[in-house]
DNA sequence: GCATTTGTCGAGTTCTTCAGTTAACTTTTG
DNA sequence: CAAAAGTTAACTGAAGAACTCGACAAATGC
């Protein structure tokens, strides 16, 4: 039940450019070496991100990447979606990427009673996106700066 | 970001052993028709939860398996966590199996200065954990049979 | 306009995990 | 002792994860 090295580079790479966002470029290799990311691996996921519409990017000497949407309009979830896929624990709860268990015996039937395990892990889908799609990167950016001071919104 | 086809056929069979708990035994065969379940990937799921002391077994042509703790003592997060490992999404955030993120700049450094993306993910884990190890086979045998009548305590 | 520096794109590589299979056991019962 | 069950370990094919490489395209600046 992990999240992948992708995901976590992406957010990392993102914290950066987070922090350079309205002012300057950041290149890869910039990136690559504060954050500890292998550069051409990086490359992949900055070229993901900017697919998506997250960055916008320049070639050339002075080339590099940047944000394109102000930080506090990002979400985790839109992130990791991105770069992971759905956020969903099994594919018959997904919002995004719905599919119905090929095997399940309780799939789908007439009366269509429900499945006991769809049912938690709806609950499971639910409580992850609650907090990846209620965080923004500008959250991230305020807690690795003032360490403390973030409000924490995701959890009650 | 998916449990596995082992986590999520463990669950099936254990519904399956729920409803005969305290009576009789049931064979792999039984389990694999009712639930689909390819057989002899069943077999080495039935081994581990044995092997976890989930379940009790019987050899010879009588046999077969039971539970061996009552429904209501098993928690899907137990049965997940023995199938897939640890429920964190990331490994420096997991109780169960912590590991020190290698590359992350963050880490544990001699201020300790808190990891933005460490702090998000263990929101996550806790939430997944809140919802998974307060379920128990009961709630899931419950449900499947007077489906709503499930009190669903994992979520506000 | 040519060299340098950067991003772009596609494909390849290595490693691990997932999902399932095979085959050689041991134990129990009739 | 044969048949039917569980036990154990090894094996396999396909897919995915995590990189890596090489050729190319655009921007700059001398």
């Amino acid at each position: 039940m992990r999240f992948s090295k992708k995901s976590e580079y992406a957010l990392r790479a993102l914290t950066e450019l987070t922090e350079h966002y309205g002012r300057d470029l950041l290149q890869r290799q910039q990136i690559a070496e504060q954050q500890h990311i292998p550069i051409e691996f990086l490359e992949q996921i900055l070229l993901a991100l900017k697919n998506a519409g997250l960055l916008a990017s320049r070639r050339g000497v002075t080339g590099g990447y940047s944000l394109i949407k102000p930080p506090h309009e990002i979400t985790l979830g839109q992130v990791i979606r991105i770069l992971d896929g759905p956020l969903a624990p099994i594919a018959c709860v997904s919002k995004t990427a719905y599919q119905k268990c090929s095997d399940c015996p309780y799939a789908e039937q007439s009366g269509h009673e429900a499945c006991p395990i769809q049912d938690v892990m709806l609950n499971v889908r639910n409580a992850i996106s609650d907090i990846l799609d209620n965080y923004t990167l500008s959250d991230f950016a305020k807690q690795s700066k003032g360490h403390g001071s973030h409000a924490n919104h995701s959890l009650r």
